[in-house]
DNA sequence: AATACAAACGGACCCTGGTCCGGTTGTGCC
DNA sequence: GGCACAACCGGACCAGGGTCCGTTTGTATT
């Protein structure tokens, strides 16, 4: 359960206490519970502590707020994504070109988020882990679009590229009918125009 | 102060009150004044409710919730925006040819929201009045990508139009040391990405 | 002017996220 | 094992958003 060093970073300073430990398992492990049962949005931070047999002073000094707690709930599907992307089989992982890569990329931020989207929404964008988690993910597309040779603003394009996933635009998408692959497909053809790829079916452009 | 009939629709079925309609400006004179010396993140209802010399439960009658209260006070602005796109001298209003509205439309939205930056988000994207003014927002730019015979999914593509414009990733961008003029030239190459046209200074696009 | 009724009022009340601090307990060291 | 100290614990407490309902008040009608 407690896959813990998601970002070690410094050489390990003081290190965790046993029974804190066992309360953070605890309260993932309840708070997870809860949320299965009832949904993200009505699981109350004095439940979750309740549930893990546990004070509510302890939910706010292991995660900071309640929603960082929902956002330590996404961490493990969070970081085997991450993993796929650093160090999994191709079009995802390295080895792929980079344009396979980036819908790659993108189709499967679009499943995540959308499949993960109750408690995306209840983590907010608050916790220092879900900027963590969108630091990464900038990184990577902008890395690939360094690899793509897009010329421009990187960092805007990065943002235009990935602000449409954002779980509030999604909702509204999906408001409108969109469904998965549907959304999927329009990322896709929205990074093809960012990175003015020509349609695959269009013929060559000499519109002179 | 009452501009009230922002979207009068229906033919006034019962009409307001007096004493409501009194009660609504000093609210939203209240909260505009507090908003001012405060910032819209330290006003609370209590406060507005207290300073209109009024009863809580009337600012929640009235506007629904903080959001929607924080909402209001954005309508004025709204309003006029609306009416400079719509009937306003070219080229945000009608007159000039697509492109160069879609520019103006989207240079002057970009100051617009960094503007109102904290206003919007005390204001949330709760506010049916946010959905409103979001949905007018959308369907003048499908209209101008429709001008401009922008082919593919036009709906997605005016989602990622906007979205490089929620508060949030504004926050994020000039967090990153963009300021407005950079952000709105970001966001023209994003357009003019989009709708698939040729950068000004490139040579004629034969790359056969 | 008197009457009737829908609409509006207001503030006590509830809920939940977040803070605080006196007491407890694990851990490293002798 | 015993000691000392830092880290941790828990639950009382606070603040602010939102609801509820008994009371008041505007407005239309006669």
């Amino acid at each position: 359960m407690s896959d813990r060093p998601l970002l070690p970073l410094a050489g390990e300073p003081p290190r965790e206490r046993a029974d804190a430990a066992r309360n953070r398992d605890a309260l993932l492990c309840a708070a997870r519970r809860l949320v299965a049962e009832r949904g993200a949005a009505d699981v109350t931070t004095e439940a979750v502590a309740e549930a893990a047999g546990v004070g509510k002073g302890t939910v706010f000094r292991r995660f900071g707020s309640r929603e960082g707690l929902m956002a330590a709930l996404l961490d493990t599907s969070e970081a085997a994504w991450q993993g796929e992307v650093l160090g999994g089989p191709p079009p995802l992982g390295p080895g792929a070109p980079p344009w396979e890569r980036l819908e790659a990329l993108g189709r499967t931020l679009v499943a995540k988020r959308l499949l993960h989207a109750d408690l995306l929404r209840a983590a907010g964008r608050s916790g220092a882990r879900s900027l963590a988690a969108y630091s990464f993910t900038a990184m990577h597309v902008q890395h690939l679009l360094r690899e793509l040779e897009v010329e421009g603003d990187l960092l805007f394009l990065t943002t235009a590229l990935l602000a449409p996933l954002e779980i509030p635009v999604l909702d509204a998408l999906v408001h409108h009918d969109r469904d998965i692959p549907r959304v999927a497909d329009g990322w896709v053809d929205l990074a093809r125009r960012i990175t003015r790829r020509p349609f695959p079916g269009d013929p060559s452009p000499t519109y002179s």
